[in-house]
DNA sequence: TGCCGATGTTAACGCTCGTTAACAACTCTA
DNA sequence: TAGAGTTGTTAACGAGCGTTAACATCGGCA
């Protein structure tokens, strides 16, 4: 049998198709799904278009396990975080999370935010379940802060947050990383506890 | 000759023209440019693709059109909001006008905020000129209600509250217009304050 | 040593894209 | 009423897309 580019089933971490994820997110994420070919992605790589076809079974498959992989990542150490029993500190370590996530990853940020609707349906779902329960990690915090504060309104909140901290890739500014985190800290930290 | 699909001449206001910029709007704001054809463009008016032509010269120019329209839309009454001597009041002016505009054209926000480089040359200068000069409105509202503050630094603030506003299009959660504007102004205007 | 799986290549496929050409219908107006 | 301009149509173009097929190379191992 040739190679099998089934989904991420935890073989040796094969290096190639890590490089490919990652010159792809890039791409994705400046030009837009639709606006990267199969062969920009193989030559950002050095290979030719083709060749992809080793390591992944299309081009939707790429962005499903981009996406995935995010969304695991993100739910995962949120989950931890938030377990913190003092809501307080449970939402600073939540910030912190998130915005290193984001200072560090600006163009998976993108396409986590964006190119959902590209994925094709089996793995969007999960996709989607994973992005929202993430997005309740959060919720559940806020409440515990601020019992008595609506559903809806806490989740908006939330979503509002999360264009606040996810327009670092777009401004990127002269800020060093660390006044860019402090600031983005700060805002988002003063923006929540606003909301009654 | 046939017509004359050249830029925003001020004519007398061409319907068809508007119908196709709002309908590529929505279009654009959930595809992505690349990901909306000619043909899919026409469909949504209820015509043919290549019948597009006889009003624009081409996809780009319709993108090109739009986010020149609203870039002088959003700077030409941000200017007027920040003439408020008191800083105070106007950077409250500044946020119902952003808040008020990205309630009511989410698909605009959006498409103004992530498409800007898939439009031709000689008009992406002007439109992102546009743009910048909003962000300096904001900016130099900020520093007058906090002098000292450093321009790189709130030029950031102004960015991270521009994310923080311009989510409305994919939370639209089931708050009410009245609910999520306060709730937006809330939060903007904490973050805003914030920053020192 | 000879084979086999893994990982590349080039060539070719069917399809869709943006765009243009050629033509038709309708509305004004001289 | 003839003619011109406007706005639509269908047909056709060349280019580029995602994908598959066929073949080459190379390393590890029976």
């Amino acid at each position: 049998m040739t190679s099998q580019p089934a989904a991420a089933l935890e073989g040796p971490p094969n290096p190639r198709r890590a490089e490919i994820l990652g010159a792809a997110a890039e791409l994705f994420a400046r030009r837009g799904y639709h606006g990267v070919s199969i062969g920009d992605l193989g030559r950002a790589v050095g290979l030719t278009g083709p060749a992809l076809y080793r390591h992944f079974s299309g081009k939707d498959a790429v962005l499903a396990e981009m996406l995935l992989d995010i969304s695991e990542r993100l739910l995962a150490e949120g989950v931890r975080r938030a377990a913190d029993p003092d809501p307080g500190r449970a939402l600073d370590a939540l910030l912190h999370w998130h915005i290193a996530f984001a200072l560090d990853n600006p163009a998976l940020i993108t396409v986590h935010e964006r190119e959902l609707d590209n994925v094709p349906e089996p793995q969007r779902h999960r996709i989607r379940r994973l992005q929202r329960a993430y997005v309740e990690e959060w919720v559940a915090v806020l409440r515990r802060l601020n019992p008595g504060l609506p559903a809806g309104r806490t989740r908006a909140a939330v979503h509002a947050c999360f264009g606040l901290l996810n327009s670092t890739p777009r401004s990127a500014a002269g800020l060093d990383r660390e006044a860019m985190g402090g600031l983005l800290h700060t805002m988002a930290r003063a923006a929540l506890e606003a909301v009654r």
